[in-house]
RNA sequence: GGCGGCGUAGCCAAGUGGUAAGGCAGAGGUCUGCAAAACCUUUAUCCAUCGGUUCGAUUCCGAUCGCCGCCUCCA
């Protein structure tokens, strides 16, 4: 049964969807006017992997993930740009996705864009007005929170204290509260991408579109709702406030944070130098699936510390696991199956299990893994070991994967190729001559070209690197 | 000032009221012509510090120190 921490509860509570076998999810987007960096990415894999397993345990799932392409930062970096929204923000777009293929993140069943949700997102509006929520100032829509009683109840912050040290901004729209939040944006400069309301000509509100776009596809009631933690306030909270002002009833029932990515210890940021995009690391030559890897080999609750030895650590990790995979396919004994074998299987999917049912707890669910691992070569090593138990093994790593995402396609065993193959018996025929050098410079020459030699009482197998 | 999280070996990190998973790195060994892969052994008398509760605490409570996030756009 699987257990989520959910935010507006501070608790552990086992997870159930709402209605029937479908789990109706949503989780913020992008806001397209750079790359993802690494700490982006580590919310939308671990959002991927709780999919993932939601479907690992039978579930439909109903993903919503929303793409940002109208906001303050897009309209400056379009200006600055010169091109048109739509191109600016489609470019943005396209890189996105580039990157999760490259991390193997699964599509959502839906990636909806802002701004072709207008008419849901004035409706809300509206229907906010009509409850009383809501003030026009200088030409402007905001939400008067003060209207809405639960606000604060998923950060917790009291609004009372919360001002005191902290800094808030002069706003430069006028707001009768300093908390309030804008809905509907005024239009105020040429150029600024503008759409007509009942409000005036203006632009939407950050908040907005989410809950917009989430209860347009999921309903004004749904299961789970991601992000990271730094959404909690004020966007998740803002969209309670808007959600379940409009429509009185309970907008969300689990709140699902991912707690941040650090590099080195300390916040990420473009001026300290210690910022990385997906697309950088993969041109250093690093592995996406490692990265992938690395990101959610740590529970998504934890503070993540990302460093680049860490990542090499996780490439020499995943290779392991490769190797095993490897070993396992080309596995050409006995037929039949080993009772050892199975038991270990069946406790290595128990433990994976059981670690991912506790709140997606990755670090235990992958040490069942290791262990299966080490215990299932022992076995090949003492001959225990058949051709079903073969079938059973990858089997079970394909099914763990495809929680997991990290292994990729299977590489077809050996595939014929001639040059290859000919080195490889020239250094053969060297070796049973006992002409050790030449064998070890035909081994290096292939190296070279990305093709490593392994001796097995089987004969020489390869791969490449 | 308010809210939340964290402090476990060289590094990443799991975990429990009864004495410390897993990964990476390191050391030794088996196998190998040498490698590779794999396996075995080994690496925390101790879980930030100080008190308290308890037969017993890393695990519960309190205090202290340190780190991080949010309170302002932000994954």
């Amino acid at each position: 049964m699987l257990k989520l921490r959910n935010t507006l509860t501070r608790a552990l509570e086992e997870f159930k969807p709402l209605e029937g076998n479908t789990v109706r999810m949503y989780a913020c987007g992008p806001t397209v006017y750079d790359y993802g960096h690494i700490g982006n990415f580590r919310t939308f894999v671990s959002v991927d992997v709780l999919r993932r397993y939601l479907k690992y345990l039978g579930y439909q799932v109903q993903h919503i993930m929303n793409i940002t392409d109208i906001e303050d930062k897009i309209i400056k970096g379009m200006l600055a740009s010169g091109k048109s929204l739509e191109e600016f923000t489609g470019f943005y777009t396209q890189e996105f996705l580039k990157d999760c293929e490259s991390l193997n993140i699964e599509r959502p069943e839906m990636m909806p864009f802002a701004t072709k949700h207008l008419s849901q997102m004035i409706e809300i509006m509206q229907r906010l007005a009509d409850r009383g929520h809501t003030y026009q100032s200088d030409g402007s829509l905001y939400y008067s929170i003060s209207s809405f009683p639960g606000y604060g109840k998923l950060s917790g912050l009291k609004l009372e204290g919360n001002i005191a040290g902290a800094r808030v901004d002069v706003d430069e729209y006028e707001k009768a509260d300093a908390r309030d939040f804008v809905l509907w944006k005024a239009a105020k400069e040429e150029g600024e991408p503008r759409w007509p309301s009942p409000f005036g000509e203006g632009r939407p509100g950050w908040h907005l579109e989410c809950s917009a776009m989430s209860m347009k596809y999921l309903g004004e009631s749904f299961d789970i709702h991601c992000g990271g933690v730094d959404l909690i306030f004020p966007h998740h909270e803002n969209e309670i406030a808007q959600s379940e002002g409009a429509t009185g009833k309970p907008f969300v029932r689990f709140w699902v944070h991912t707690e941040f990515l650090l590099v080195e210890g300390e916040k990420m940021s473009k001026s300290k130098g210690n910022y990385y995009t997906v697309r950088q690391l993969i041109e250093q030559g690093h592995d996406p699936l490692a990265i992938r890897y690395l990101l959610m080999s740590v529970p998504y609750r934890t503070p993540l510390n990302f460093m680049l030895d860490g990542l090499r650590g996780a490439e020499t990790a995943l290779e392991g696991l490769k190797n095993f995979r490897r070993r396992v396919a080309g596995f050409e004994g006995a037929s039949g199956s080993h009772s050892r074998m199975q038991s270990l299987i069946a406790r290595a999917r128990e433990g994976f299990e059981s670690g991912m049912n506790d709140d997606l707890n990755t670090s235990k669910a992958l040490a069942a893994i290791f262990e299966f691992r080490r215990d299932a070569n022992s076995a090949m090593d003492a001959g225990e070991f058949g051709q079903d138990d073969r079938t059973s093994v990858l089997e079970f790593l394909s099914r763990i994967d495809s929680v997991l995402g990290v292994l990729g396609e299977e590489e077809e065993q050996q595939i014929l190729d001639p040059v290859i193959e000919s080195k490889i018996e020239e250094r053969n025929a060297a070796r049973r001559s006992r002409d050790f050098k030449l064998a070890d410079q035909i081994r290096d020459e292939l190296a070279a070209r990305g093709v490593l030699l392994e001796d097995t009482p089987q004969g020489t197998k390869w791969k490449r690197k």
